[in-house]
DNA sequence: GAACGTCCACTA
DNA sequence: AGTGGACGTTCC
C-alpha cells in the first residue's frame, strides 16, 4: 500500500504530495487525514495522509515510520479546503493545515545528542554531558557544530530526532474506594463513609465535603484503601458577568425573519440580515440555532473578536450550557485544545468564535452565522491569509446549509449581492425594545479652533459630558485611530524619528516614554533633543487615547475614567474585565475602535467621537465604508433602553457626505453613493484586485524580479486582466527587506491563479518572497 | 524549510 | 591547509 503525504514543511518548494510505502502492520489502521511520522531527506518529520493507493510512479519509496493520531484529524472537507486556500493565496498547503489544528497538537521537533564515548570527546563538549548523557541540540551548542559533527562521524555521539507533541490535557485527581473497611482515624473514616455512597469523587470535593485534610487522604492511599486516579477533563472557559437565559418572545419582525431562515435550513442559501443596532439579532440567532440543534445538527456562530463580545457568549451559554464551545485567540494553549477536542468529539455542538472558528472540525453543520459581517476582523491579513466570510460560504455549500450574515451596516459588497438576489435580504428596521435611534450632531472643529478653543473637546461635547457626569450617566469617547498615529516631529527642522529596519515613523508611547515601530515592534527611547539639529522642540503630534484620558481627568478631576486600547487589554480577559468595571462604576470610557463593539449598557447615553474624519483623508478605497460603519456602530451604543441617546461627532471636514449619512442613519444613501464610486474605480464587488508583493534584502534584486515578473505576466495572462506596476510602495523597506508591488485587476480569479501559481513557485528562493493580497486597502 | 555538497575567498 | 559564508539542489 502507498500513501500520498503532505510533509510538515511550510514552503512552496515542497508543496506537493510525496509517496510513501505503508508497512503491512499499519495497513489496517492508516486513514486519510491522519498524521504520520516519515523520513524526509535526512530528517524525521510528520506528514498528513491525503490519499491511499496501491501503486506509485516512483520506484524507491521510503517507509512510514509510525502513525501519530489514532483518529484522523482532518476530514475530507477540511483537506479539500486547505488545498483550495493554498491555491488561492499561492501559499503552501501545510500552512492552512497547520492553522486548522490547535497549537497543542503541533509537533515539536527536537534534535538530541546522546553521548556514547564520553572520553573521546573534546573537553569543551564533555562539560555538556556531565548531568545527562542525552541533551537537546539547541542554540548554544551551535557554536560547537564542528566538533559535534566530528564526534558523530567517529561514532562517539548519536544524533537523534525526537518528535514531541505539546499536548496539555488537564487531569484532575479523582478518589475511588478500593476496599470498604473501618479505620481508627475519625477523618479517615469519614472519607470512607463518604466514598461508600458514590463511585469516584473529585479530590477537591471530597476533602471539602468531609472536611478532612490531604494527609488523611494520603494515609488511606498508602494503606491501599483508596486509590487516586487522574481523570481527563476539560477546562471551563469562564465568561465574565453571568446572564440568565430569558426566553424572549420574538416580535413580529423578528419572527418573520426567523421563519424565513428556518424554511430554508436545507439549502445553501446566504441571508443578509440588515438590522439596525439593538434590533434584536441575537434572539433570532439563538432561536435558529435551537432549531438546528433539534435536527441533530451543529452550528458555528462567528463574531469579529469574541473577547469583545462577552454578552453574546453568555447568552448562548445560558441557553445551551455545555453544548457551547468558545474559540478565540486569547485562550491559552490548553483551553484552546480542550475546546477543539470537545468540538472534534461532538461533545460541543455550538461553536462561538472569532475568524479562526471557520476551520473548526465540526461535522454535520446545520448553519453558520456571521455577526457584524462587515467587520474587517474576518480577514486575516497575516499568514495564513484568509477571509473567514468566504470560507463560511464555501463550507455552507459543502454541507448544503444556509449562512446568515448579520449587520447594522452591511458591507457594500454584501449589500450589492443582496440587491442582485445572490443573497436573500432580510431587514429589521426597528429597535426591538422601542427605544429610538440616538440624535447625532456633527461639530466643526475648524470653527472651534478659530473661536479659540484649542482643547480636544468642543464646547458642546464638553457641555454634554458635564451634564451626563452630573446625572450619573455614562459617556463613551471614541478615538478614531485609523490613518492616524502619534508620531514624533521636530518643530525646528521637521525631522521625524523612523525605525531602523522599516522606513516608517515610530509612534510615541507616553507611559513608557518610548517610541515603537508599528511594523516590527522595535522600540527606542524618546529623545530629549532632536538627533539631527539638537533642538529641544521635538514633540509628539496627534491624538492618542492616553492624552484624551489625561485631558479628561483634568476637566473632571473626580470622575472615574477607564481607558481601553491595545495596551490596557493585554492581560487575559482584560477587555471583559474592563467593560465590567466600567459598567459598575465608570463615568467615562475612552478608547479606540474596540469600544464600538458589543457594548450594551443602559446607562450610556452619550457617545463622543473625536477626530471622526481622519480616516477619510487616507488614500484608501475602503476608508469611507469603514468610517461609516464605525460611526454608526458607535452611535448605536448610545441610549439603548428608555433614555434618548445622544451622539456628538467632532470632525474637521464636518460637511463630508459620509458624516451626513451617519447623522441621518441613512445606510441606503451611503450605499448608493459608494457603489457608484466603486463601479467607476473598477474595484470590488465589480473586479477583484490582487496585489503581489516582492521582497528581498537587496533592492536591486527586488527591482529585477519585479520587472521580470511583470514581463512574464504580460505574456501569459489573458488580455482582459489589467496589470499595473511595478509600483513603489509607501514604505520601501520593512523589517530590513525591500519591497515592490504589482497590481492586477480582473473579473475572474481562477485563470489568473492558474498562471500565477507555477510562476511564483518557480521564482521564489530562500530570501526572495512573493506574496499575494486580495483587495489591499493601501500599500 | 533544513540539510548537505560545492565553490571560492580569505586567514594564519 | 583550513574554514566559513554564499549558492544550489534535493527532499517520495
Amino acid at each position: 500500500m502507498v500513501a500520498q503525504i503532505f510533509v510538515d514543511v511550510e514552503h512552496l518548494a515542497v508543496d506537493q504530495p510525496y509517496d510513501y510505502h505503508v508497512p503491512s502492520h499499519l495497513e489496517a489502521v492508516i486513514e486519510i487525514g491522519q498524521r504520520v511520522i516519515i523520513p524526509f531527506g535526512t530528517r524525521k518529520i510528520t506528514g498528513i495522509v491525503i490519499e491511499l493507493k496501491t501503486t506509485s510512479a516512483h520506484n524507491q519509496l521510503k517507509t512510514i515510520i509510525d502513525i501519530v493520531d489514532p483518529v484522523p484529524l482532518f476530514s475530507d472537507e477540511l483537506l479539500h479546503l486547505a488545498k483550495q486556500l493554498a491555491f488561492e493565496h499561492i501559499t503552501p498547503r501545510m500552512r492552512y493545515l497547520n492553522a486548522m489544528l490547535p497549537n497543542a497538537l503541533r509537533m515539536k521537533y527536537k534534535k538530541t545528542l546522546r553521548v556514547k564515548q564520553l572520553n573521546n570527546l573534546p573537553k569543551t563538549l564533555q562539560s555538556y554531558f556531565t548531568s545527562a548523557d542525552t541533551i537537546v541540540f539547541d542554540e548554544k551548542l551551535k557554536s560547537h557544530y564542528k566538533s559535534i559533527k566530528e564526534a558523530i562521524k567517529n561514532n562517539d555521539i548519536d544524533l537523534d530526532m525526537e518528535l514531541k507533541q505539546t499536548q496539555t490535557v488537564l487531569k484532575i485527581p479523582v478518589v475511588k474506594l478500593e476496599k470498604d473497611t473501618t479505620v481508627r482515624g475519625e477523618k479517615q473514616q469519614a472519607i470512607i463513609d463518604y466514598l461508600k455512597e458514590r463511585n469516584g469523587v473529585e479530590r477537591k470535593i471530597l476533602l471539602q465535603a468531609t472536611n478532612a485534610s490531604s494527609t488523611s487522604l494520603k494515609a488511606l492511599e498508602n494503606k491501599g484503601i483508596v486509590r487516586i486516579l487522574a481523570k481527563e477533563t476539560y477546562r471551563e472557559i469562564q465568561s465574565i458577568g453571568d446572564i440568565k437565559d430569558k426566553t424572549i418572545t420574538l416580535n413580529k419582525d423578528q419572527q418573520s425573519v426567523y421563519n424565513t431562515i428556518v424554511e430554508h435550513l436545507h439549502e445553501a442559501k446566504t441571508f443578509l440580515l440588515h438590522g439596525v443596532t439593538s434590533s434584536g439579532k441575537t434572539e433570532i440567532y439563538l432561536n435558529v440555532v435551537e432549531k438546528v440543534l433539534t435536527q441533530g445538527k451543529t452550528a458555528i456562530i462567528m463574531v469579529p473578536e469574541i473577547s469583545l463580545t462577552p454578552a453574546l457568549t453568555a447568552r448562548f451559554k445560558a441557553r445551551f450550557k455545555a453544548q457551547v464551545a468558545v474559540y478565540h485567540s486569547r485562550l491559552s494553549i490548553g483551553e484552546r485544545y480542550d475546546e477543539w477536542r470537545r468540538i472534534k468529539t461532538g461533545k460541543a455542538k455550538i461553536l462561538i468564535g472569532a475568524r479562526s472558528s471557520v476551520f473548526a472540525p465540526l461535522e454535520n453543520i446545520g448553519i453558520i452565522i456571521l455577526d457584524e459581517e462587515h467587520s474587517d476582523a474576518y480577514r486575516q491579513e497575516e499568514n495564513p491569509k484568509y477571509d473567514a466570510k468566504k470560507i463560511a460560504l464555501t463550507r455552507a455549500k459543502h454541507h448544503n446549509i444556509p449562512v446568515v450574515l448579520g449587520s447594522a451596516t452591511p458591507s457594500v459588497e454584501s449589500y450589492y449581492r443582496a440587491l442582485k438576489n445572490d443573497y436573500h435580504l432580510l431587514t429589521l428596521k426597528k429597535r426591538a425594545e422601542q427605544s429610538t435611534l440616538p440624535t447625532v450632531a456633527i461639530i466643526d472643529m475648524k470653527k472651534e479652533f478659530i473661536e479659540g478653543n484649542t482643547s480636544v473637546f468642543s464646547k458642546s461635547l464638553y457641555a454634554a459630558m458635564q451634564k451626563r457626569f452630573e446625572k450619573n450617566e455614562q459617556t463613551l469617547l471614541l478615538i478614531n485611530r485609523r490613518g492616524h498615529a502619534n508620531f514624533v516631529l521636530c518643530r525646528q527642522c521637521g525631522h521625524t524619528i523612523e525605525c531602523d529596519d522599516c522606513d516608517v515613523s515610530m509612534t510615541y508611547h507616553h507611559k513608557k516614554q518610548q517610541l515603537k515601530c508599528h511594523y516590527c515592534e522595535a522600540t527606542k527611547p524618546m529623545p530629549k533633543t532632536c538627533p539631527k539639529c539638537h533642538s529641544e522642540h521635538i514633540r509628539y503630534m496627534g491624538l492618542g487615547s492616553e492624552r484624551v484620558e489625561l485631558e479628561l481627568q483634568k476637566a473632571f478631576p473626580t470622575a472615574k475614567i477607564y481607558r481601553m486600547d491595545r495596551d490596557t487589554t493585554q492581560v487575559k480577559d482584560g477587555h471583559a474585565k474592563l467593560l465590567h468595571a466600567f459598567e459598575r462604576d465608570g463615568d467615562f470610557l475612552v478608547g479606540t475602535q474596540m469600544i464600538s463593539k458589543g457594548l450594551d449598557f443602559d446607562k450610556v447615553t452619550l457617545v463622543g467621537v473625536l477626530s471622526a474624519d481622519m480616516a477619510l483623508f487616507v488614500p484608501d478605497y475602503y476608508a469611507k465604508e469603514e468610517t461609516f460603519s464605525l460611526l454608526t456602530q458607535m452611535a448605536g451604543r448610545s441610549g439603548r433602553r428608555t433614555i434618548q441617546g445622544e451622539v456628538i461627532i467632532q470632525a474637521y471636514r464636518s460637511d463630508h457626505p459620509v458624516l451626513e449619512d451617519v447623522k441621518k442613519h441613512d445606510y441606503e444613501h451611503f450605499y448608493h453613493e459608494e457603489i457608484a464610486l466603486r463601479k467607476k474605480a473598477d474595484i470590488a464587488p465589480f473586479k477583484t484586485m490582487m496585489a503581489l508583493t516582492i521582497t528581498h534584502r537587496y533592492q536591486n534584486t527586488v527591482f529585477k524580479t519585479t520587472a521580470n515578473l511583470v514581463k512574464k505576466l504580460k505574456n501569459t495572462l489573458p488580455k482582459s486582466v489589467r496589470i499595473i506596476g511595478p509600483i513603489t510602495p509607501k514604505y520601501v523597506r520593512i523589517q530590513g527587506k525591500y519591497r515592490m508591488h504589482i497590481l492586477l485587476k480582473t473579473d475572474t480569479v481562477t485563470p489568473v491563479l492558474k498562471h500565477l501559481n507555477p510562476l511564483v513557485t518557480s521564482m521564489i528562493t530562500k530570501d526572495l518572497t512573493i506574496s499575494l493580497d486580495y483587495h489591499p486597502s493601501m500599500f
